[in-house]
DNA sequence: CATGAATGAGGTTTCATTCAT
DNA sequence: TATGAATGAAACCTCATTCAT
């Protein structure tokens, strides 16, 4: 992709018509199953509109240009993905911490293995992109909402605990992603879900007590 | 860059001459230099070749394509770092759990951070390339001394820990990779500082006694 | 040009708008002016291109490479050839066997030597394309309806005469051709058309009779 | 390959020393050998130079330019088929007209059917090289054998059969090439073997009596 | 003489994007 | 608004040829 001086990364239109809406979702998903079926150098805007069943110029009343539209997928997935954490940590305040960090690295590992291809398809993208202000508002909605569920811990030492949040969730995280780089070996996956947990336990517990 | 079906990765001939030799450490060096001041899709062959003071021809008598260029660079790269790590466990055979697990983060975060500019360029030529093969025998090769350090210890249960290595190792090296490609922001890098060390070493705890 | 293993030899999109039929049409007359002005290995697809007026881009449009390209226009003149011969062939349905040859003889040398020039620049490119399916094909045509022809021919015997007449329309198709390739000097072309004619039909009459 | 201007197609040296002999000789047979092996736009100087056991450097000690490499090859190659041919004449001076006609159509058939490939894979050099005036000096070496032998016929019209001998040499020729070229079926072969010398009889008989 | 590293023009092909219809 | 033909810069890679060693 030529990257543009002044890429704009934001959809050019907001889908107040329903025909728009539909039309941008199909967009999304024909750019996935072109990353899935053809990888993501024969990833084309044309070969997109054709999936999607409409014509370039019409990808680009929506997208001003390739990398807006490749910017709305990574950032619909890792809002997925940060959703799923969030949920889980909600549903767990109060709980013991082995079931925050169980429930936690679960959420995490379950969202991104059912999806194991898109999530490895959407590593590729996302190098390509400069997406690290909407990987940071991600990552810190997700700290912030661990950090919420921490604090329902009795006699914890929550004072400081950004720091320590943020490290253990960028360590599962990028574990996560070594192994779906890797191809998800069996291997490795069961060792995360052996690990996962027991690593971010173990750290939250040398932490706040 | 399109990723050839077959593509032949490995340097074409072996410098019998003096000045081929220099020639294709110019070229590694070059791709660098390219890379931290163009970025990753402005790295184009003839820039490399420019840059290296040879002629594009040059370059392809060493390397049969772009991606064994890359592929060459990362692999000094991984193996500098799996060095690093390795001796770093080497040095800390017999020592405390809390040195072993010091020693080896801060082993990566000191070569990681050294070139910063560097480790994060590499990573999007990783993202392009297909480097699953030469990851995997750098893990490897990681964990086995991570491993046979952890044997040194005293009292340890360290019948089935390949697994736990397996993920902790992953889990340090990701959120490393994750602090990097944020663009390593200081408060980033001092969390990481002081709970890289701590995660690995409470990991290890929970696992070995 | 490299011969490419698996080189699709089709042209790619079928035109359906106005403007695209026609640039199909200046595509295939570009290339045969190119290979006219320029010869066999000055003619590039942008040559091409620039000669049609339109951009590369729009020769990939229709032909998905070089060889496709040339293939069409080598079809496009073996098909006008052969269907000269072949309504030659229609012409002389029961008429005397010395006309049979004539006809079908000088019809081959007219479109032969009415287009001298692109046709010897056709033998060139014909060299570089692996053709040999289509000129099969060609060949199968002609013959066929060199058969229907003679069958019209009272008391001939003519059980088992596809191989006579394949080598004798081998035979003046290479003639034609060996002087086509010498530049087609006026002593060779007047001796073929004395005695190509001749040559075709006593090789007949010996088979036939 | 690039058309050199004022490309000079003779060898550089005459190889006075055996040494020299040797080289040429080695490299006229490397060329054919990647000819066949990598076909003919794999054919690179330096290939050449390889599978002949020495540099480039001294393959263009011998010969000035790609092209006249493959000049030579290819005058080697004319020559001994012209050289056969022209011994089946000798040996036929005084013979009847039909063994005359079968003895030069099997001496071509033969000659170029025991190297099928390597004349194939000639067929394709020819086509760019302009060789026309070294095909047309062996095609008036072998008229004029052919012309000398028919002048052995008692009470034959010989006056001015030169034109119709160019003609019937020109057909045989063609005729094989075309059956080379299009892989040498066999069906085409015995079609070929059966009916190139009744071809070429008739034509003799038609013209001589 | 032989070597083989270096040259660099030039070829093919791709693809994000525009704009006339 | 939708279409899809056209654009053309720019990428990768090859190879005949030269010349310092």
């Amino acid at each position: 992709m030529r990257a543009h001086p002044k890429a704009i990364l934001n959809p050019r239109k907001t889908p107040v018509q329903r025909r728009s809406a539909f039309t941008v979702q199909s967009l999304l998903e024909a750019t996935i199953q072109v990353l899935l079926k053809d990888g993501a150098d024969r990833l084309t805007t044309i070969r997109v509109a054709e999936r999607a069943g409409v014509s370039v110029g019409t990808l680009y009343q929506y997208y001003p240009n390739k990398q807006s539209l490749l910017f709305a997928l990574v950032e619909q997935h890792l809002n997925s993905v940060s959703d799923a954490i969030k949920r889980a940590c909600r549903e767990n305040h109060h709980q013991s911490l082995d079931n925050m960090a169980a429930g936690m690295t679960n959420a995490l590992m379950d969202i991104k293995l059912d999806q194991a291809d898109k999530a490895t398809a959407l590593y590729k993208v996302v190098s390509a992109l400069d997406a690290s202000a909407l990987i940071a508002s991600n990552v810190n909605g997700v700290t912030s909402e661990i950090i919420a569920m921490l604090k329902t811990l009795p006699k914890a030492r929550v004072e400081k605990i950004e720091s320590a949040v943020f490290v253990s969730y960028a360590a599962m995280a990028g574990a996560m992603r070594a192994v779906l780089e890797a191809g998800a070996p069996p291997k490795q996956v069961r060792a995360l879900r052996e690990h996962l947990p027991l690593l971010v336990r173990s750290h939250w517990k040398a932490v706040l007590f």
